[in-house]
DNA sequence: CCATAATATCAAAACGTTTCGATGCCCAGC
DNA sequence: GCTGGGCATCGAAACGTTTTGATATTATGG
């Protein structure tokens, strides 16, 4: 008895047939008490551990959740889906599953290039975080495999979704410019076809309007390709370029708020004094820089968890049902805003 | 033909037999080049991939590597070992591979816990991070695993390990200081008990020595539970408390930097006018916390790529040989370093 | 030209589970 | 006392590959 105990030892030492052995383990079926604890008394006693791949051949599944991120999402860098990926290792852990992570291009073709975890029937479920392709995540569909979206939204399909609270997180955002004095808050916006981007932008412009201010199309930079630090700066410049004097500047995210601050220094203006700016997402730099810069919280870890709980629901679940999160955000003040010196306007 | 295409299917079209086209899958045995490629030809057709769990089952092998690392280190923050493992995961892809991440405690009782994958038979290969019971390792061993250590290091047992040039590193950092006219350097060091720490804390010692600097044994501290901020903290005020008049401080990692400079900001000393402090890891903070921080860069994600690299090459190969890699490091001199102003002493 | 070796292919067994349908049993209901 | 139905258990098939050993064919060397 070199090798390790198979189903059939564990049987024959308890003195039973290998279907009673595997319900018991797999806690299903009419099962007596008795029979029951006497098998678990026999696995105890030879260290039987089930086999992942016999099991997963014989029951058509995997143990895993795939997480599909775009490639320029997944840089060396990325502060913000990379928490979010390792949230759900962590709560993956806990629900028995483990994750397997590819990154994809933007272009899809499934003649082309499939996610090879697809190819293999190795995931019952699938975390996609941010935008991807939309004809990859029909061909998931089609391989009848749960979907959660994370940060991102399809309109016309409906799949589970985990998404930011961004309406409120940038109203939060402009409210709490407007109530230091401010009234001529830009608006830096990096890929405004991003949902959540978009989101942003039209709190952004709402709450503006709900509080009488009424600004010029040039404080609004929103032709920008990447969301980045680097698109921070280019939109900054382009921003004072175009004639238009903030006091205040709302990114639609922290690394664009990054880039920002870098054009501003780089023009010898001081922040918060000469120019007021919020971020959003509060990735952990944020809290670093100087000025610390004041952003929207948002609770990264927290999404990949509630994405792994709800994908292991739809694997679990007999019948199909979408469910929509919105994580909640939080306005968090730090030194890069102050209230405007002195009123002009 | 609703289902998925089998091998069984690829080999009636093709009217060949199953073993056939099992080699031509796996590049294996001979087959007369036009059998491989019509074959081939008829995988293309109907689209077909084998499946990982059937592949597994007959092959005794699971497409995945496992990665472990100790709970303390995968907290939330945690910036170093996560960019290591993210490295992993990069990597990991290119070799056909999936990474299985798992943390550990700091006890191992294999009665008590064992790493599901492990038990499931469902990984071919372990990259340990960091610190972990050597209990686990030789468990590990005894199941025949191929095992590469990152920034860890056995004495006894030999592994395949990659690990940082901490000793060069320390060096550069301390003969920094030096060349700054710095000579009361003092050290501060975590848990020293960590072979990375105590090659820094050596190697420390020793560049003090060859420049001829002898100092009393309060400047350095190395009693403190953990290398972390709050570690890094509480080790400068009792450096301070125990009467050393350091001009500099050698911190043992980054972290452990930022604790001090935090201690130091609160007792109205700036830096580097009145202390010069050098890190060590190049974690993403430093280069935005306020002073930039001189540190010793250490490519994390490098370290995650080439474990990998090993532990792929030790799956493959027969004969069990160790490698151990030294992957370099490099002084980077941001704003927390600065010539001493007066020499004194 | 024969013996041996290398090449190409195949049939069958093996991998370790889950699942399906069957079987016997005991008990409730009429 | 018979019938139908849940309960507990089982035997066998199925899951989709790889691997092993056999066999037929072709090349190689003396």
């Amino acid at each position: 008895m070199k090798h390790r105990p198979t189903i059939r030892d564990v049987a024959k030492k308890a003195g039973l047939s290998l279907s009673t052995v595997s319900l018991v383990i797999n806690n299903r079926g009419n099962v007596s008490p008795g029979t029951r604890e006497s098998v678990q008394k026999v696995i105890r006693e030879l260290a039987y551990h089930p086999t992942r791949s016999a099991r997963g051949l014989a029951s058509k599944t995997s143990g895993n959740i795939g997480f599909i991120l775009s490639e320029e999402h997944f840089s060396q860098a990325e502060p913000f889906y990379t928490r979010i990926f390792l949230g759900t290792e962590f709560e993956a852990r806990d629900h028995n599953y483990y994750i397997l992570l590819t990154t994809v291009g933007n272009q899809f073709d499934p003649d082309e290039y499939v996610p090879r975890f697809l190819l293999e029937r190795n995931v019952d479920g699938i975390i996609i975080a941010g935008k991807v392709n939309e004809k990859l995540i029909s061909h998931i569909d089609s391989l009848g495999l749960p979907i959660v979206l994370v940060d991102y939204e399809i309109k016309r399909a409906h799949h589970s979704a985990v998404l930011i609270d961004n309406w409120r997180g940038a109203t939060l955002a402009v409210e709490h410019l407007l109530s230091l004095g401010h009234k001529r808050i830009a608006f830096v916006g990096g890929d405004i076809r991003h949902p959540s981007i978009t989101d942003r932008h039209e709190a952004y412009q709402n709450t503006l309007h709900m509080a009488g201010v009424f600004l010029e199309e040039s404080y609004e930079v929103t032709d920008e390709e990447e969301t980045s630090v680097a698109g921070g700066t280019s939109s900054a410049e382009r921003l004072f370029a175009s004639g238009a004097k903030p006091t205040a500047i709302f990114a639609a995210n922290d690394a664009m708020a990054i880039g920002c601050m870098r054009y501003l220094k780089s023009r010898g203006m001081s922040i918060p004094q000469d120019i007021a700016i919020v971020g959003f997402d509060d990735i952990e730099i944020s809290s670093h820089i100087e000025p610390h810069l004041t952003t929207i919280r948002v609770l990264k870890e927290e999404m990949g968890k509630i994405a792994v709980q709800r994908v292991v629901d739809s694997i679990n679940a007999k019948t199909k049902t979408v469910v929509t999160t919105h994580v909640p955000v939080e306005l968090i003040v730090r030194e890069s805003t102050v209230a405007l010196a002195h009123v002009e306007d």
